[in-house]
DNA sequence: TGTTGACATTCCAGTTACAGAAATGTTTAA
DNA sequence: TTAAACATTTCTGTAACTGGAATGTCAACA
C-alpha cells in the first residue's frame, strides 16, 4: 500500500511516517520507476505500535528500543515492563509539577478580583518573592516603576 | 549589576536570560568599553518575573504579554485573571493527557508479568487495536513476522 | 489526446526554549 | 606577569514534527 493507505491504517499523518523514515524507524522499500514507498503490512504494524507507544507517552529514541523488543523473538518480559515502569514514574513526575502550578495558578486566580481596576493580586504574586499561601495584607498594586539607568520596552 | 549576579538574584542561567534578551523580553544596557550587560533593579524585577510566570507554565510569548501588563498602570486586571484562566485550562488538559497516559501504562505493566518469557502482554498490547479496559484471553505472544515484501531492521 | 486534479517526491525553513562549545576579550587576584 | 574567572559573540544541536515550495506521476474525463 502507499504512503496515504498506510497513513489511514495506522492514525499517523504522511508527513510523521516520512519523517519516521528519515530517522530509521519504519523503512519501506520503494516502486521501481517512481520511487513510491510501498507499505508491507509489518511496515503498518509497526507504525501502528509506535503510533500507540507515542500515544502513552514514549519517545522516539525509547520508541526505538521498543520496536527492536517488538521485532525480537528473543527479548525477555522484564526488558520491556522496566521500561513501561520506568515510564510510569516519568509521568507521575510530570503530573506532580503540572499540579504544582496549577495549585498556584488557582490560588493567584482566587486573590485576584478580576475587575478593571490595575491593582491586580496576581501581578503581585508574580513580581514578588512570596509563598504561595501567604497573603499580602496591605493591597497596595505593585507595578514596574521607570528608573533613570532602565527603559521599559513592550507593550 | 552584571549578567550573574542579575541570574544569582532571578534564579535565571545566564544563557536563558541572554535569551531573554535576544528575543527582546529583558534588554539591558551595556557599559561602555567592554560592552558588559548592566541589569538594573527593573531588569532584575522583570527577570524574576518571568522566571514566576514561566514556572507557573506559561510560554515565552504570554510572559511577553504578562510583562507588558505587569509594565503598564493602565492594565485591567481582568486582562490577566482571564490569561491566568486560560492556562488553568490548558493545564487541566495535560493533567488529562497525562493521566489517561498513565493509566494505560499501569494497565500495562499489571498485566505483564515481567519475567523472562518472550511472551510479553505490553508488545501485545501496543501491537494491536484493543482497548486497555479488555483482556486477552489467549496469551499467545505477538511478534513481528518477517514476510516475503518486507524486513525489519534495528534492534 | 490533452488536461485537470489528486496524489507522490525532495528539500528547506520554522517551531520552543534553551544548552553546549568554540574562539576571543576583560577583569581580578596572587 | 600570569592565570583564573569572568565576559562576549556565533554556531550548532535538541525533539518531533509541520508547512511550504518546486517538481514528478497517475487516473479520469471530455
Amino acid at each position: 500500500m502507499n504512503i496515504s493507505q498506510a497513513a489511514q491504517a495506522c492514525g499517523l499523518p504522511n508527513k510523521t511516517i516520512r519523517y519516521y523514515e528519515e530517522i530509521g524507524l519504519v523503512v519501506p522499500r520503494r516502486q521501481e520507476g517512481n520511487d513510491y514507498r510501498i507499505y508491507s503490512l509489518v511496515d503498518v504494524a509497526q507504525l501502528r505500535f509506535l503510533q500507540r507507544a507515542r500515544a502513552v507517552g514514549f519517545s522516539l529514541e525509547e520508541c526505538r528500543e521498543l520496536l527492536a523488543l517488538y521485532a525480537n523473538p528473543q527479548r525477555r518480559c522484564g526488558q520491556v515492563k522496566a521500561l513501561v515502569n520506568e515510564k510510569i514514574i516519568q509521568v507521575d513526575q510530570q503530573l506532580m509539577a503540572l499540579h504544582a502550578m496549577r495549585d498556584t495558578l488557582v490560588d493567584m486566580a482566587r486573590e485576584c478580583a478580576g475587575d478593571d481596576t490595575s491593582d491586580c493580586a496576581i501581578i503581585n504574586q508574580l513580581a514578588v518573592a512570596e509563598s504561595p499561601v501567604l497573603k499580602r495584607s496591605s493591597s497596595m498594586a505593585f507595578t514596574l516603576v521607570d528608573g533613570p539607568d532602565s527603559r521599559l520596552r513592550g507593550g
